[in-house]
RNA sequence: UGGGGUGUCGUCAAGUGGUAAGACACGGGUCUUUGGAACCCGCAUUCGCAGGUUCGAAUCCUGCCACCCCAGCCA
């Protein structure tokens, strides 16, 4: 298990595993699996049941299939199959050689419907979509049986077998269970079993012109691949009636359904629709852009799938419905980068400050420890240090706030692994922007401490200006400006769409060991956040990084409070004058 | 006027009759060449509400209230 994964917290399904495990049950096997529909990509709610499944076959000692559910080929593709399967892999696990398509079962459940049928458990109704809807009643009113309902087993059969062999065109009859069209459990109304569509299918190929129903489907390949128990979300929970109904019928192998509430996340939609929504009309580079919580775009990003994990654990697993804030997720994609990425300096936003009493052309390197924690974990880097060099234009101010500690006029500050320098000059173009700092620096503060051992409050970041490494920095944030972006009934959720989930910054600066950062490795810019090198659009000498987080910023803390104390006071200040 | 679920700290979440775990957040402190990390301390007399049973209730009973899901030939 990776650093920083915690141990499993308990939770209801485990407290069903351990009893089953206790009473016998299921002999001590545990067989979980893993259905998605290949119509989409995964995101990070599938990573929630991913990890559930094959967290908890692996906690148990059994096994996760990975089953594909394909009973509809009119939205099915061979390329979500393959992007399901490497986006599972690459969170970590694995099936063996346990991988299942619901198309594998197709002639067994044909047989079962047959069967169904002998046993006058189902029927083939000729009523249209329209007519069944019509039949069905209302949640309070009950509905009535389709004139179709009584036929004879023979005539039921023959029908059957001719919807099977093509004879009706698509939509003209469906298979129904007859169960009661009285049910209070709207799902137990003689639901269909089958329909035809005369559809070519990614896997049968056009073998099959009649596909089975979900609910059919499901319990079946549950049966037949000897699950112990089926998880699922909540809005299940009606079909559990009948998922049991049909294995009771067949008198089969019995698995449990058991549901849990899917995963909601702030800041973010999930839904396959507005996902596919986003991507087609541009809002987002892609299924991979990094702004997107599907597996592929939190890839893109840079989190690792340790850090997808130990969010999953984190969040636990229950039955209440609930909405997680973003800082779950990033506060897990910290804590594990926070002991695997090695520390450098990238100055995002440069500010060019010179050191007047650094003798020009004179160059110094200085050796820094990749992890200063524990600087043998990975080992140094030369860092070279010149009289021109950049800092964060948010480093210094002309007129600082309180408990601001970086650099101002006349104040001092530590360059981190180099020396301390104190502003002397402020200069400015014509706007009044700040354009270069003028500095001289204490030779006695070399590596960042003085013989005299007075304190200097901060320490900055910088770049050496001549052995600068140019680079395009993307900064991500959340793609929604409101927790709830689909709550608001007669308002688009795209109308609040963040503008600035986005925002490149072409002109970054990295320290010069940068030049040979790799694609695909992750770093954290000391004091800006944790930065992945982005695998597609890096070149040679012209890196390009992703942010992946942010760091906790205690700063902005502070000011954001002083900011809400200076508008109580001023409320405070309004209220006195009226009284007065 | 139907059926199925859920309600425990700001947020997740244990607990299933024996006197409210844990995590994150938050507050305070230590340490610190990242305002990061780490470490220490604090943080629900109370479990949606109201009754009842019991020596004892978040847990059992009764009645309310709030929220979610269900009327696809989707999954």
């Amino acid at each position: 298990m990776a650093s920083g994964e915690s141990v499993p917290s308990t939770n209801f399904i485990r407290n069903i595993i351990e009893e089953d495990n206790r009473s016998g049950k299921w002999g001590g096997r545990v067989v979980t699996r893993f259905p998605p529909e290949p119509n989409g990509y995964l995101h990070i709610g599938h990573a929630k049941s991913i990890c559930l499944n094959f967290g908890l076959a692996r906690d148990y000692g059994g096994r996760c299939h990975m089953r594909f559910d394909d009973t509809n080929p009119v939205k099915e593709e061979q390329e979500y199959i393959d992007s399901i399967m490497e986006d599972v892999h690459w969170l970590g696990f694995d099936w063996g050689e346990h991988l299942y398509y619901a198309s594998d079962y197709f002639d067994q459940l044909y047989r079962h419907a047959l069967q169904l049928i002998k046993d006058g458990k189902a029927y083939v109704d000729d009523q249209s979509a329209e007519e069944i809807r019509a039949h069905r009643g209302t949640l309070t009113q009950p509905g009535d049986n389709s004139p179709y309902r009584q036929r004879s087993v023979e005539e039921n059969l023959d029908l059957f077998q001719r919807m099977h062999d093509g004879e009706f065109p698509d939509g003209a009859r469906v298979l129904r269970a007859k169960i009661d069209m009285a049910h209070p459990n709207l799902v137990m109304r003689d639901p269909t079993l089958y329909r035809i569509r005369k559809v070519r299918h990614h896997r049968t190929g056009d073998k099959w012109c009649i596909y089975p129903m979900y609910d059919f489907t499901h319990c079946l390949s549950d049966s037949a691949e000897r699950i112990t128990h089926s998880i699922c979300t909540l809005e299940f929970e009606d079909n559990r009636a009948l998922y049991d109904w049909v294995l009771d019928q067949l008198g089969v192998y019995h698995p449990q359904q058991i549901e849990f509430a899917r995963l909601n996340l702030e800041f973010t939609v999930m839904s396959k629709r507005r996902l596919l929504e986003l991507v087609k009309e541009g809002y987002v580079q892609g299924w991979d852009d990094p702004r997107m919580l599907t597996i592929r775009g939190m890839r893109r990003r840079g989190y690792t799938p340790e850090a997808i994990r130990l969010f999953c654990e984190r969040i636990g697993v229950g039955k209440k419905e609930s909405w997680i804030d973003m800082y779950w997720l990033e506060k897990a994609v910290r804590d594990d980068l926070n002991t695997k990425a090695p520390r450098v300096m990238g100055v995002l936003d440069p500010l060019k400050v010179v050191i007047e009493n650094y003798p020009d052309g004179q160059v110094e390197e200085f050796s820094c420890p990749y992890y200063p924690d524990d600087p043998p974990a990975m080992g140094q880097r030369r860092v070279p240090f010149s009289r021109e060099f950049y800092i964060e234009r948010e480093d210094f101010m002309e007129d600082p706030p309180k408990k601001f500690w970086r650099l101002a006029p006349g104040r001092e500050v530590r360059l981190r692994w180099a020396y301390y320098v104190t502003c002397t000059q402020v200069i400015k173009d014509d706007q009044g922007r700040v354009t270069e700092l003028r500095c001289t620096y204490d030779p006695a503060s070399k590596g960042g401490g003085t013989p005299d051992g007075r304190k200097v409050q901060g320490t900055i970041h910088w770049v050496s200006a001549p052995h600068a490494v140019p680079a395009t920095v993307r900064l991500y944030d959340r793609l929604f400006s409101v927790p709830n972006p689909g709550a608001y009934k007669d308002r688009d959720y795209k109308e609040f769409l963040n503008p600035e989930s986005l925002v490149t910054l072409p002109g970054a600066m990295l320290e010069a060991s940068l030049a040979q950062a790799q694609p695909g490795q992750r770093y954290q810019f000391e004091r800006k956040g944790f930065f992945y090198a982005d695998p597609v659009d890096c070149a040679p000498g012209r890196p390009v990084f992703n942010r992946i987080v942010t760091l906790k910023d205690s700063w902005a803390k502070i000011l954001e409070q002083q900011k809400r104390e200076e508008a109580r006071a001023q409320r405070e200040a309004k209220k006195q004058k009226k009284k007065g």
